[in-house]
RNA sequence: GGCCCGAUAGCUCAGUCGGUAGAGCAGUGGAUUGAAAAUUCACGUGUCGGCGGUUCAAAUCCGUCUCGGGCCA
C-alpha cells in the first residue's frame, strides 16, 4: 500500500509550532511519511484565532493542488473536528460572535443552562451540562439564528448522513508503551530541535495558539518556573491525553479502518 | 554516636477526640460541527515502612527495627 501512494501530507492543525516536527500519527510507512512534502503553507499565523472552517478554507487549496499534480493529498490528525470539517462540511450554523460570547462569558453557567432549556429543551437535553463551551454555543446558535439549535443540527446530521460511506481513510493505533515512548521522543526532538528559540521569538500570540500543548510549559521554562525535566514531563504529559483524545475521537468515526495490513 | 522530623494510591500529600482511609496530579474509558493541542463527564482496596504491644477497636497511642532528611557532637 505504501509504494502505491504519491502522496503528501496535510496536517489537520491550525498552528504548527516546532515547525518540520510534526506528529507522525498516521502514515502509510513512517519511511514515506518523512520523505513526504509536509504542507505548510496555508497554516496561520501564531497571532491569527482558528476555527473549524477556517482549517478547512485553508487545506482546500493545498489540496486541490497537490491533486492537479496527480499526487494523493494525505490528511493527517490534528484534530478529529477539523478532519470532519473537511470530509462532512460545515454545517449551516452561525458563526462565532465575539461580543455576545463575551457576554455570555460573564453570565454563570446556570444562567445560560436556563436560557438554552428555555430556546431549546431538546438541545438542552442532548447538551453535557457541565460543559460550558457546549452549552454557551448551543444558545450561541439559538440566539443569533433565531431558530432552535436542535433543529438545524438535525437537518444537517440527515444531510451528511450518507457521506461516511463515501470515504476512506485509517487509523494507525499503537500500544500505550509505544504511544507514550514516542511523545517522550517527540518531546525531547522538540525541546533539542529549536523549539524554545521558536516560542521565545513568538509575539504575543492568539488564545488559540496559546493552548498549543508546549507553548505554555516552554513559556514556564523560559521564565525560569519549571526545569527542563519538568517541562518535558509537562509535555508529555499533555501530548498523551491528547492522544487518546483523537483516539477516542477516531475510534467513533466508523469509515476509518483501524491498522490496515 | 545523641536528638528531632518524615515514611499513607504510580507521584505529591491530607487524615480532627483511636472506630479498618481520601484529595490533587498521573492513568483508563466516554462525550465533542466554527474556541477542539480546547472543553467536559465517569472511574479511588492501598501490606497506611516492618515486627511486637496497649485496646472491644490502631494510619492514629507505646516500644523496637529499617530507610530518608535535618540538627548537635
Amino acid at each position: 500500500m505504501a509504494e502505491k501512494l504519491d502522496g503528501e501530507i496535510v496536517n489537520a492543525d491550525a498552528f504548527q509550532l516546532y515547525r518540520g516536527l510534526e506528529i507522525v500519527s498516521a502514515a502509510p510507512s513512517e519511511e514515506e511519511f518523512a520523505q513526504a512534502p509536509h504542507h505548510l503553507y496555508g497554516v496561520l499565523e501564531a497571532t491569527e484565532s482558528a476555527d473549524a472552517q477556517r482549517y478547512v478554507n485553508l487545506a482546500q487549496p493545498v489540496i486541490a493542488e497537490i491533486q492537479t499534480r496527480g499526487k494523493t493529498p494525505i490528511i493527517t490528525g490534528g484534530s478529529g473536528l477539523y478532519l470532519k470539517f473537511l470530509t462532512h462540511g460545515a454545517a449551516p450554523l452561525p458563526t462565532a460572535d465575539a461580543a455576545l460570547r463575551a457576554e455570555m462569558d460573564a453570565r454563570p453557567l446556570e444562567d445560560l443552562v436556563a436560557e438554552l432549556q428555555r430556546l431549546d429543551p431538546l438541545e438542552a437535553a442532548r447538551t453535557a451540562l457541565q460543559n460550558r463551551r457546549f452549552v454557551s454555543r448551543a444558545l450561541e446558535i439559538c440566539l443569533l439564528s433565531g431558530r432552535k439549535a436542535s433543529d438545524l443540527r438535525d437537518q444537517w446530521e440527515a444531510k451528511t448522513a450518507g457521506i461516511s460511506s463515501q470515504l476512506r481513510g485509517l487509523v494507525i493505533q499503537r500500544s500505550r508503551a509505544d504511544l507514550h515512548a514516542r511523545i517522550a521522543q517527540r518531546t525531547r526532538a522538540m525541546l533539542d530541535g529549536g523549539a524554545l528559540e521558536e516560542v521565545a521569538a513568538l509575539p504575543d500570540v492568539s488564545a488559540n495558539c496559546e493552548k498549543a500543548i508546549g507553548f505554555r510549559e516552554i513559556r514556564a521554562l523560559l521564565a525560569g518556573e519549571i526545569g527542563r525535566a519538568t517541562c518535558a514531563e509537562l509535555i508529555n504529559a499533555a501530548t498523551r491525553q491528547y492522544a487518546k483524545r483523537q483516539e477516542t475521537w477516531f475510534r467513533r468515526e466508523k469509515w476509518l479502518v483501524p491498522n490496515p495490513a
